[in-house]
Parts: C-alpha cells; sequence; structure tokens
DNA sequence: TTGAAAGCGCTAACAG
DNA sequence: CTGTTAGCGCTTTCAA
C-alpha cells in the first residue's frame, strides 16, 4: 500500500529530461533511441527514466510517426476454432516484427463488419486482414484499398477487389471428395452451408461466400465429368443454429430419396449433423457417409473417425500477417509466395458405400 | 481507378473547418459532438464533412482525452476453445459499451506476458483484462495496479493481489467430481495437467495455477472425507504436448496399480488421453473412466459420450469484461455480481465402476 | 455560441 | 552531439 494507488500524471519526457538535465530532446533521442545521443546523455537519460518509472506514450508516437504498431484483424467469429487457428497463426508472425493485433468479430454481419473496418481505420492500424462476411458487397473493402491502407482478405475472396488473398483452392478440394464420394457409389450427396440466401439455390446462383460458390461449382464438375447431374434437392443452404441444422438433417435422410452421403461446410454443422445421425439410429458410415471441412483433433476420436477436408488455417493466418506486414513495411515480396496454401482429404472412416449401390448406379445418369 | 490509389494527406478538422467557413473548434465540436454549437453550423460542418470524407483521428483523440476505448486482453492461448469462448463473451460485452479490443496470446509464457502487460499499458489502454500464466509471480499485474489503471482477472486468480476475479469454483467441483468417481468404486484416480513444476508433486504444494491448486485440494478433500488418502503416484503434472500426454497416460494405465480412473484437467489434454486409451487397445468405461475440463460439443459425440466439468465460459468473459468497463467507467458495481458462475458436472457415459470394485474396496482405508 | 490559443506527449526539422 | 522550435490532429480553456 506504500504507493499511491490512485492515477497519478504520468511521467512524461520532459519530466526525464528535466531530472537528467538535459534538453527534452535529447532526452526523447535517447528513450527512443534514434539520432545521436552521446554515451554520457544516453545513460544519464536512462537513468532518469528508471527512477523515475518512466514509459513511453505510444499513441503520442504513433501521432507524429504515422505508425501505430497495430493491424486490424476482422473476423466472422473467433469461437470458431478455424477462426481461433487462422488468428494464433496471424497473432504470432505480428508479434515477431513487433506488430499488435486489434481483433473485432463480426458474427458474418455485414454491418458489424462495415463498421468494424471503419473504427480500425481511425484508430489508424497500419494493416487489415479481414475474412469478409460477403464476398459480393465489398464496397467498405474497396474503401479501405482506397484510402491507401494495406490490406489483404482471409478464407474468403472479395469480387471485383484485387487483394492478396489467403485461402485454399475449394473448388478443386471440392471436385475432388465428390469424386471420391461417387466412385465409392453415392449418387444422393447433400450439402450442408450456413451461408444465407435470398432465394433456393440454383445451379450458378452467386452467392455471398466465394467459398461456398467455388465448393457447390466442385461438386457439380465431379457430377457433370461422370455424366451424371448433381441432386439440388439436396444442396440445404441458410442452414443457420444447431437445432435448424438437425432438423434439415433429418430431412434429408428420410423418404425414398433419402441422401446417402452428407458434406458438412464446416466443424460445426458436422457436429450437428452427426448428432442428428446418431438420434435417427443410423449409423456411419454404414448408412450415411460423412466429409467435413476442418480436420478438427476431436474427428479422431469420434466412432468412426471422420473423413475431413483438412485446410492449413494456422499457416494461412501465418501466411496472411506475413503478406500484410511486407505491404506496410513497402517491401517487395521476397519469397515467391510461402508453401502453397492446399486442401487435402484425410481419408478415416466416415466414408463407405451406400447400401443399395448397385440401383443407384443404374439409376444414375 | 478515379481515386488515387497511394496515400494522400488525411483530411482534417482544419479542412473541415475551412470548408465550412468556420473555426478549427467549432468544427471540431461539431464532429465530435460536445460543447455547444448552432444549428446552423452542425449542419455545415456535417456537410463539408461527408463531403471531404473526413475521419476522425482516433489517436489524437485519445492523447487529449486519456481514453482510448480500448481494452487489453491478455490470454494463453487463443487457439484453445475454452479461451476462443471467452474472448468472445469479452468482445461481444465490449462491443455494446463501444470498446475494442487488443488481443495478446502468451503461449503461457510468463515472459511473453510481463512484455504484453507492458505493451498494452504504454498503448494507453483503458483496462486488461489477463488470464494469469503464473498464480505466484504477479509483481508485473501489481504494477498494473499501482499504475491505476483497471485490471480483472480471468480464470485464475494471482497470490496477494486484490483484483476482481472472474472463475469458478474449482475446489467444489472438483470434490464433487472425485466424490462421483470414489462412489462409483474408483481408489485409482488419476490427474493429468499441463501446469509446469519444478520437481515432482507433493501434496499442498504451491503450483503456478491456482486453479491446478485447488481441484488437487478438492480431489484431496473428497478421498479425505472417505477416510482414504489420494494416491499421489497418479498425479502427472509437466504433461506437456500431444505426445508427453500419450505417453503419460500408457504409464498410468499399465501394471497391477493402473489407474482406473482419469481426470483430464482440459479438452486438449482429454484429446490425447482418449486417443492413448484407444491405442491400447482398451475401452471407456469399461476399463478406465474418464472425466474431463470443459464440455464442448464434441464430447457428445465420441463413443461413449464424454462425462465432462462443465463451466460458464462465456459468462465468465462476459462477467469480466462488464465489470472491468464498470471500473473504467467509474460506477459502483451496480448489480451484486451477475450470475455466480459455477461449474457443474455433466454425467454423460464416460464413467463407470471398475472391473475389479471389489477387490479395490477392501483395498481401500 | 463562437474563436483564438494553449496544450496532450512525442518526433522531426533546423541551426549551432 | 545538442538544444530550440515546430508541428501531429484533436480537445479544452478562456475571453469575447
Amino acid at each position: 500500500m506504500s504507493s499511491e494507488g490512485s492515477r497519478r500524471r504520468d511521467v512524461t519526457v520532459a519530466d526525464v529530461a528535466k531530472a537528467a538535465q538535459v534538453s527534452k530532446a535529447q532526452a526523447a533521442r535517447a528513450l527512443g533511441n534514434y539520432g545521436a545521443v552521446s554515451e554520457d546523455v544516453r545513460e544519464r537519460v536512462l537513468a532518469a527514466a528508471e527512477g523515475l518509472g518512466y514509459r513511453p506514450n505510444e499513441l503520442a508516437r504513433s501521432m507524429n510517426t504515422g505508425k501505430s504498431n497495430t493491424i486490424g484483424v476482422v473476423v466472422g467469429d473467433i469461437e470458431n476454432p478455424h477462426f481461433g487457428l487462422a488468428t494464433r497463426g496471424i497473432t504470432d508472425t505480428a508479434k515477431k516484427s513487433g506488430y499488435n493485433v486489434i481483433l473485432i468479430n463480426t458474427d458474418e454481419e455485414r454491418a458489424a463488419e462495415v463498421d468494424a473496418v471503419q473504427v480500425l481505420l481511425d484508430k489508424r492500424v497500419d494493416g487489415l486482414i479481414v475474412a469478409p462476411a460477403s464476398s459480393v458487397e465489398t464496397a467498405h473493402l474497396k474503401e479501405v484499398r482506397d484510402s491507401g491502407r494495406p490490406l489483404v482478405l482471409l478464407d474468403r475472396a472479395a469480387e471485383g477487389l484485387d487483394v492478396e488473398t489467403f485461402a485454399v483452392d475449394m473448388g478443386t478440394i471440392s471436385y475432388e471428395s465428390t469424386k471420391y464420394l461417387i466412385e465409392a457409389g453415392h449418387r444422393r450427396i447433400a450439402f450442408v452451408s450456413t451461408v444465407r440466401t435470398d432465394g433456393p439455390y440454383v445451379a450458378g446462383m452467386s452467392l455471398d461466400s466465394s467459398q461456398i460458390s467455388d465448393r457447390l461449382e466442385g461438386i457439380r464438375r465431379a457430377f457433370e465429368e461422370e455424366g451424371l447431374s448433381q441432386p439440388m434437392d439436396l444442396v440445404r443452404l441458410n442452414a443457420g443454429d444447431a437445432d435448424s441444422i438437425m432438423r434439415i438433417t433429418r430431412d434429408l435422410l428420410k423418404g425414398p430419396d433419402a441422401a446417402t452421403a452428407i458434406i458438412a461446410s464446416d466443424g460445426l454443422i458436422a457436429l450437428s449433423v452427426v448428432e442428428a445421425i446418431q438420434e435417427s439410429g443410423l449409423s456411419i458410415p454404414s448408412d450415411v457417409s460423412l466429409i467435413m471441412y476442418d480436420d478438427f483433433a476431436w474427428t479422431r476420436l469420434t466412432t468412426p473417425p471422420l473423413t475431413v477436408i483438412a485446410q492449413p488455417v494456422y499457416d494461412m493466418g501465418m501466411a496472411a500477417a506475413t503478406a500484410l506486414i511486407r505491404q506496410i513495411e513497402g517491401r517487395k515480396s521476397s519469397s515467391p509466395a510461402g508453401p502453397p496454401l492446399e486442401a487435402r482429404l484425410v481419408r478415416r472412416g466416415s466414408v463407405g458405400s451406400p447400401k443399395d449401390v448397385g440401383v443407384l448406379s443404374q439409376a444414375g445418369s
């Protein structure tokens, strides 16, 4: 209780200068260690600073240098392990280069994102990493671009916006995964995503998420190549919360035209899908096959372990931060691009052949 | 390509004032909306601002108001869903009151934490929420306190530091959970945690984490009450990474004195414990029982679903942010304290009776 | 209401 | 090397 608890005026360079008997400028130079300072002065200043408990005011510093050493990160949902891991990749990389991170959650709400970007700009962050909630409405991102502030995108691209984007090629992996299901004999393949749309899905429709469009396109392509056509009635967007996903799953699994395989667009969705399947008394993969996006540790522990599409999420965050910082510091891309950010299909136990594979094969085309 | 892409000078209040033909002071008042401004002036200024695309410089604003509307959050690992969820609770609450969050990850490294706190203070955040890596070495936190900046703790307490702390009562829930295992017939109950210690664990030893000390104490108490004593050879700290945890688990399950139940200190640990158990060809709960801390969605999907200790993690984050903001804004605690932050044991399928329950019972005491 | 002027704490010219 | 003098963009006296 010896030190006065309440907020006393901060110690400033002026105070330190006085104590060290030098000019404010010299003290500032020694403290900020820039410019030319004699050894003698430096020592006296540092000692005085130490004694007084001086701490630089980074706000003031940022004001005249125009640099805040802070980057803004805008994601849909930090609670989602996908973003948790990506954020870790970002913060780790940022820290190494001396940057801090201001994190804003948008809940995948466009209005919140517009707001977030504005706030970050007002706070004069040195650059922005955003995982755009919409790949279509990107006016606010264009503004960032135009303001001249470095910007990179994570996870999804933005239409008509030419900025570095760090995401895997969803079309290709989706194509491969679908192919894998088709080869196992599946024809009734469902796709479940939470992406919001105005109306029901029709092929080639423009979606808010480039990710999802690409995945759907990959599925279509795989079917087409076999001379089949994708069962559009099994594409379920707007999946919403856990209850809603379970309802959709039950619906998908019902009747003579039931799905025999489900692709879950992310780990959260898969959780509810699996729960609904278990509740229905069906089993994986003998009754239904399942593939989910993202490879989380728990997917190895379910019975059976899940076949997943693994994305190098941490690396994506790292690459995004690295590129952003390069832009901020005005360096040219030194290394070509870092590792290529590829997704891959991890075959575990949740994909099998549908029961009535013979019948379906004939029904195909 | 119409707007000049590169970084042009920002428009300032001075620019707006000139365009609106008023003094800088009046423009600033209208823009910052404080002080007294006539309707006429306000309109002209706002119009001019709009036209010029004026955006306030929050750094400058913070400099003279001494308020940054930013809070600093220091956690061990944002990749851990536990912190992901808590962070969500914090950011949601902060946003509602107009605060932003600077997030720093420490990797549970004390040095990194000391650094983080310093950086945040230098950036003049309005307050700090930290989940201390160590409950013992807390000098840096005391300094925060002394600097007069609001501070609240999350998840773990800090010795001899009288600040609001938001965490559940680990002693009680640990006691109850152990009791539950003992009643099921278990005597050989293991506890696995990643907390780092210098030497092997001895009862009552001071640990870096108040959380873990409390849990251990709860276990001890439960045994004691039954006239038994806790099997100290089954307390495994310093568990480290996944491989290390699997090794420890195999060791715990081996020999005549094998553990019949394991309490995993968090979800990440449980993941590796379960994996090791499965690899050993043993099954839960017939061969080994398991309880883990934190209730994640996936724990319902394993076979069997896991019995867990659920903590209101989101609420903890929310409560911490609420309290911090109250402190910042100098208000007295209005509502008593919000919901009481209680952990509860969720009985699912991973706890059963040990095979040789009869023998062990006799061996007891 | 208004405006002029003085800061906030620091960095950045510019002379010595 | 050192000190003086201006700012950075905003808020805040203080008079008018």
